[in-house]
DNA sequence: CCTACCGATCGGTAGG
DNA sequence: CCTACCGATCGGTAGG
């Protein structure tokens, strides 16, 4: 008879998960070794290897774990009976919620893509795409002027990411001007910006 | 008697930090090695540390020489005798004929701080805080309400970074919308946004 | 006889 | 400017 998993299999997982995420957003991935990994979760490399088959499939599920709650929370915001620009509004403050909650996670997601096997990074890449189409599709309800000028709704879409995914490198939780208080103005700089500027 | 540094020992070192700066932004800082690089350049290990004590120090020059030319470019267009919003406008175009002139450093300088050395980290910070100076300054000449809440000047100036920054993420110099056009987007979104909001 | 986990060490490769 | 190497450390796996 087999021996049942240990009950708490899901929380090590995760705290494996937490920690490699800590980690690589300050070192690296590559600059992070499974030793370091090890130490850090106070065990030994071979139960690392335990829970994950191998280095990169660490990294996969940090990026997969984050991304995945992203897209979620778009979804959520998106099916709300709202008018759009009060959806965008709770779009950026779910977002930003995400990237403070979730800040190694985060960092990880933007800057090591290109260290995972090209079939993993594709799962990323296609559920960051449903991410961007989300966006898209706000802003033309937003401005519906946007859907015949089919080929500035993206640059449009990526601008708005640029302004939320970049907090990540300067914005402190804990500094005088609140999370809120930045994905509120975001929303609001952006808002009046493509109302004015893209009729 | 010293014997002469080779005459074109300039545009050596030149054509290695260019590849460097390829390779380094494809595979990141330690996702290449020194041997990746002399390869890339038809040479020997050995060649690559006549010109560079140390790999760290390549690492250093690729980012240092583009955030020198972005400050300086900054400080050209801040000198100019024009109108505040015309000069964020100018700006900005200058930063993106850098950004895609320079692509590959421009991503180093955006993802590989933190593999340098304190010190020369430092450098490189301190050039990047005069960058976001001149832009602060630019944001509150545009908007001289903006003084007074002065909370919200950096994270003003910050926004405006992420937008223009993030671009190199996605966009391609050889696609439907040029870069000049999303240059100009950007300014005009970034400009009705605070003209509007942080009054 | 399984799963969970350890200390020790593998073959290869890194920067220098 | 090259080949031949070094001390160290890498990701991953062995036996028990």
């Amino acid at each position: 008879m087999a021996r049942k998993q240990a009950p708490d299999f899901e929380q090590r997982r995760d705290a494996i998960l937490e920690h490699a995420a800590k980690l690589y957003a300050e070192h690296g991935f590559l600059g992070a070794s499974i030793a370091d990994l090890a130490a850090a979760c106070k065990t030994s490399k071979s139960l690392i290897y335990h829970y994950y088959p191998s280095k990169e499939d660490i990294l996969f599920d940090v990026m997969h774990s984050h991304v995945r709650a992203l897209l979620d929370a778009a979804e959520r915001v998106a099916a709300e009976p709202r008018p759009p620009a009060a959806k965008l509004h709770a779009l950026t403050q779910a977002f930003m919620r995400l990237y403070v909650g979730a800040a190694a996670r985060h960092k990880v997601l933007l800057n090591e893509l290109a260290q995972l096997a090209p079939k993993q990074r594709e799962v990323i890449v296609k559920i960051q795409r449903r991410l961007i189409d989300i966006v898209q599709e706000m802003l033309v309800e937003i401005r519906p002027e946007l859907a015949k000028r089919a080929a500035l709704k993206r640059p449009a879409a990526m601008l708005y990411f640029g302004m939320i995914n970049w907090t990540h490198t300067w914005l402190d939780p804990r500094g005088a001007v609140e999370p809120e208080r930045i994905a509120k103005l975001a929303a609001e700089i952006f808002l009046s910006g493509i109302a004015e500027k893209t009729a």
